[in-house]
DNA sequence: AACATTTGTGTGCGTACTTACGGAAAGTAA
DNA sequence: TTACTTTCCGTAAGTACGCACACAAATGTT
């Protein structure tokens, strides 16, 4: 029911897609890679195959339970590739695919740019503070 | 709380950011700036300025709620400059700051990475039907 | 007088995300 | 026997997201 419902072939949609139109299916692979916990996961894996706890220290603050959703997720859409050993207790290991290799470098050019960029951010919210 | 709060002194973190760290206020901004609008509104907003209402049929499925608290980050982190002319009906012009123009950038890469990278993606899925 | 315009804020309400906690499995060490 | 290991899943509870709707303001059109 959006206003602006270019069909655009349907075709053309899943080939290419069209992330500015609400019904584009980039929208929930968007969503996984840029979620809270999926950036992390994302920069983590890029250097390291990792194993859950190991995964879980690496990014901090992040529980059992995000955790396993975000890995799901990103394993979901081809980016995370999981292999577990069938012992007990569980061992598991997390690595990125070839996709998700890719994604990881195009996420981690984001994060570097926040993280070098900080101080000239940090000057927009004291600037705020003097409204 | 956290098992490996490496203190790095405060300064240095807030000098450059340390992303992978609990407390880092990079978070926050990477929040912003990778939140569900907030990506599409930095591209949106790369070519053009726009004014709120155009702001919202560019960007689809956006509601009038949360596109306001989108550009109220985005401006907040000094990404986003908003000029308000003082006339009845009210209007309000959005565009990007030059560091906004640098973040836009970033995003975009990533963006266009997923919908061009939508066809190999959509083989994970489908694989993921046959388990 | 009634209505439309534009950019929001305020209110209610349902959905989704997120956390904390407990539990499961099969062995090993105390 | 009890504790401990690792990797999750189930549940309850709290927080944030997101939508629909009404409301505001000064001027112009019906």
């Amino acid at each position: 029911m959006g206003p602006d419902e270019h069909p655009a072939s349907l075709s053309q949609q899943l080939q290419r897609g069209n992330l500015m139109a609400a019904a584009c299916p980039s929208r929930d692979v968007l969503k996984h890679v840029t979620s809270r916990w999926g950036v992390l996961v994302l920069m983590a894996l890029e250097t390291d195959t990792l194993r859950f706890s190991a995964l879980r220290r690496a990014v901090g603050g992040v529980s059992e339970r995000m955790l396993a959703q975000t890995l799901q997720w990103l394993e979901g859409d081809g980016l995370v590739e999981r292999i577990a050993y069938d012992v007990v207790p569980p061992h598991v290991e997390y690595s990125l695919t070839p996709l998700g290799r890719e994604a990881a470098e195009k996420v981690r050019v984001l994060a570097d740019w926040i993280e070098t960029s900080l101080p000239r951010i940090a000057r927009a919210w004291e600037e705020r503070q003097r409204d």
